[in-house]
DNA sequence: GCCGTTTTCGGCCCGACTGTTTTCAGTCG
C-alpha cells in the first residue's frame, strides 16, 4: 500500500514550493488537497490505477492531470522526478521538521540554509547550542517553542492511529488467511481492543506448518525488514512504519493465546491471580491444572468461564472494574455497530465536504444507514468555506430538494455551527430554528485559559439552541492537545440543556476520548456517535467511534442515534 | 494545480495570533 508514501511526497513537494521566491500558494494548496485525498482513502491507490488507470485516479477529489500522472510515476517507478528534482535544492526531512509544533517549510528552510539543519538530529543539536535564538527573525521565545515541540513530537510518535493501523492489519489478516497455511488468524493487542492509537500489531495464528508461515510473513510485498525470524514467532517491520509480530500457536492454546496477547498487561495480571488463587496456571499456551494439564481447550470464552467469569469484550480488558462486573455476572451489553441508525455529523460541498448532499445521503443508504444529518460549516470557518445566514437558508431548502430525490433514506437538516470567543453562537436563532438539530464546536481561540472557555461553552449550551457537543476537546491525536476545560461544570450545563456529547469518529480526533466518556457517564447525559465525514469514504469511520464508546462502556440506550428518525426528533424537541 | 448548471479562464485561502518587529512574516486552523 503506497498511500501514505505517496501522500508524504505531495506534501514535502507543497512544502518545498512554499519556498519558491513567486507566490505558488493555489498550487500548494492543490498538493496538500490531493495528499489528504491519498491518505484518506481506504484502498490501496495502486488498485484505483490498476482499475481504472489515470481516469480513474482523476475521479478522485483533488487529483488532476499533474498529480495523477506523479501517481503513475510512482507505481511504475518508485520515484517522481519533480519531487527528486526540489529535494536537490532543499535535502530537508519537511515531512517529520514540519510535524513539529511550531515550526514550518519556511522556518525549516531557513535553519537548513543558515545552520545546515536537515532533520530531527540536527535541530536537537542546534537547539542544545542554543543557535536558533540569534538567527534574523528567530527570538529567544522561538527556541522556547520548538524545543517543546521536539519534545511533544517524539513523546508522541511511535504510535499510530487506529484508523490507519486496523485497515492494514485487515488486509494482512485476508493475506495470511488466503495463504491456506492457516486455520485461525486473528488480531490482538491494543489493536482488538480497539484503543486510538496502537504501538505494533500483533498478529496471532494457529497452523501445523508454522515454518511455512513464518516464511510466508517475511516475504509479504506490505514487509519493509525482517526483524526477527523464528519458528513460532517472526517480527517485521511494515512498510507504513509499524511493526508486526507475528504468533503461531497449536489449535489448543488459541483460546489462551488470544487471552494473553490482547491484554492489556493489567488486565492479564488479574486474570492469573485469579488463576492462581484456584490453583491453576494460566499462561499463553493454556490454563493449567496441578498436573500441568491444559484445561481450557475450547478458546477464549472458556478461559474466562473456568476462572468463573464472564467473557468480556476487548475494549473492557483494561482493568478498570471490568473484572469485577464479569465475577458478579453484571457486565453491560456493550453498544453494537449494527445498531447504529443514523450519522448526524456530515459535510457536504456546500462548505468543505467533497461531495455533494445526493451523494452523502446515497452512500450512508448503502451501509444500511436509516437517516443522516447535513452538518455544514457556519460562517466563522472561512477556510471551511461556512455559510452565513443567507447561504444557509438556502442551503437547507437544497436539503429538502435532496430528501426528495433519494428514496429509502431520511436527510435530516443540521448545521456544525461555531461557538465564538464570548459563547455566542455563529447563525442566527431564527436560521437555527430552521434545523432539525444543532451540532456546536470550537474552532478559534482554542488556548483560552480553563475558566474562560468552561465560562464559553456553558453560555453555548445555555443559549438552548444546542442539540449536540461535536468533537468536545477539540485534541488531535499526536498533533494537538484538548481544551482546558471545568468538565464537571460542562457537564452539568449540559445535563440541564439536554445537550448530547458527540463521539466524533474521525480517527484522529475520536472525541470525546474513552477516559472522557467515563467522566461523563456520572452524568445524566446520552451520546451520540458520529462520523464527521467530509466525503463519502469517511461514513465507514463509524466502527472507530464505535470501538471508543465500547471502550467508555457505553450501551445501546446510553447513544441516541440508535433511534430511529422520529423517535430522535422528538427526543431533540422537534 | 484543480475545478466548472455562474466560468475551459479565473477563482481558489482568509484571519487570528505570535513573536519579532517598528510594519510584518510565519504558523495554524
Amino acid at each position: 500500500m503506497m498511500n501514505s508514501k505517496i501522500a508524504e511526497i505531495f506534501e514535502e513537494i507543497a512544502d518545498m514550493l512554499e519556498l519558491d521566491e513567486v507566490d505558488r500558494k493555489f498550487e500548494v494548496l492543490a498538493y496538500r488537497k490531493a495528499a489528504q485525498t491519498i491518505e484518506g482513502l481506504q484502498e490501496p491507490v495502486e488498485d484505483v490505477y490498476a482499475r481504472g488507470g489515470l481516469e480513474a485516479l482523476q475521479e478522485l477529489p483533488g487529483i488532476g492531470k499533474s498529480t495523477s500522472s506523479h501517481i503513475e510515476e510512482y507505481i511504475k517507478t518508485g520515484r517522481i522526478k519533480k519531487y527528486d528534482e526540489l529535494k536537490k535544492k532543499f535535502p530537508v526531512d519537511f515531512n517529520t521538521l514540519t510535524k513539529i509544533p511550531g515550526l514550518g517549510a519556511k522556518k525549516a528552510a531557513k535553519l537548513f540554509v543558515t545552520l545546515k539543519v536537515k532533520d530531527i538530529d540536527d535541530l536537537k543539536k542546534a537547539l542544545e547550542r542554543h543557535k536558533i535564538k540569534d538567527l534574523e527573525g528567530f527570538g529567544e521565545r522561538s527556541e522556547e517553542v520548538i524545543l517543546k515541540g521536539v519534545q511533544q513530537y517524539e513523546s508522541s510518535k511511535g504510535r499510530m492511529l487506529l484508523g490507519r493501523a486496523l485497515p492494514e492489519a485487515e488486509r494482512i489478516i485476508k493475506k495470511i488467511k488466503d495463504s491456506g497455511l492457516v486455520h485461525e488468524v486473528v488480531i490482538g493487542g491494543s489493536t482488538r481492543r480497539r484503543k486510538e492509537t496502537v504501538g505494533d500489531l500483533d498478529i496471532l495464528v494457529t497452523s501445523d506448518k508454522p515454518e511455512k508461515v513464518m516464511d510466508f510473513i517475511s516475504k509479504m510485498h506490505e514487509v519493509e525488514s525482517v526483524a526477527l525470524k523464528g519458528p513460532t514467532k517472526t517480527t517485521v517491520r511494515l512498510m507504513i512504519g509499524l511493526s508486526c509480530d507475528v504468533r503461531v500457536v497449536e489449535d489448543d492454546s488459541f483460546g489462551a493465546a488470544l487471552q494473553y496477547f490482547t491484554g492489556n498487561k493489567e488486565h492479564n495480571v488479574r486474570m492469573r491471580e485469579i488463576a492462581i488463587g484456584k490453583g491453576l496456571k494460566l499462561n499463553e499456551y493454556g490454563l493449567f491444572d496441578k498436573k500441568d494439564r491444559n484445561i481450557s481447550k475450547d478458546g477464549e470464552e472458556d478461559i474466562y468461564k473456568k476462572l468463573g467469569l464472564d467473557w468480556m469484550p476487548p475494549e473492557m480488558r483494561e482493568n478498570r472494574g471490568e473484572i469485577e462486573l464479569a465475577m458478579k455476572h453484571k457486565l453491560p451489553k456493550l453498544i453494537e455497530l449494527d445498531e447504529i441508525k443514523g450519522d448526524l455529523h456530515t459535510h457536504t460541498i456546500a462548505s468543505d465536504g467533497s461531495y455533494s448532499i445526493v451523494e452523502m445521503a446515497t452512500a450512508a443508504k448503502k451501509l444500511g444507514r436509516e437517516y443522516i444529518g447535513i452538518s455544514d460549516h457556519s460562517k466563522s470557518e472561512y477556510i471551511a468555506r461556512g455559510m452565513d445566514d443567507r447561504k444557509f437558508v438556502k442551503h437547507l431548502s437544497d436539503i429538502d430538494k435532496a430528501n426528495d430525490a433519494v428514496q429509502g433514506i431520511r436527510i435530516l437538516k443540521g448545521a456544525e455551527i461555531d461557538i465564538l470567543k464570548d459563547g455566542s453562537l455563529d447563525l442566527s436563532g431564527k436560521t437555527m430554528e430552521l434545523m432539525d438539530y444543532t451540532l456546536a464546536s470550537i474552532h478559534t481561540n482554542l488556548s483560552m485559559p480553563k475558566e474562560e472557555m468552561t465560562k464559553r461553552i456553558i453560555a453555548a449550551f445555555d443559549s438552548g439552541y444546542v442539540d449536540i457537543w461535536a468533537h468536545p476537546t477539540d485534541r488531535l491525536i499526536n498533533a494537538r492537545g484538548p481544551i482546558s476545560v471545568d468538565f464537571d461544570r460542562v457537564f452539568e450545563a449540559a445535563e440541564r440543556n439536554n445537550v448530547v456529547m458527540e463521539i466524533d469518529s474521525f480517527p484522529d480526533r475520536l472525541d470525546l476520548s474513552d477516559e472522557n466518556i467515563f467522566k461523563a457517564r456520572k452524568y445524566k447525559l446520552r451520546f451520540c456517535i458520529d462520523t464527521d465525514s467530509h466525503s463519502t469514504e469517511h461514513l465507514s469511520f463509524m466502527r472507530f467511534g464505535i470501538g471508543i464508546a465500547r471502550r467508555g462502556w457505553l450501551t445501546k440506550e446510553d447513544v441516541v442515534n440508535t433511534m430511529n428518525a422520529k423517535e430522535l426528533l422528538s427526543f431533540l424537541g422537534k
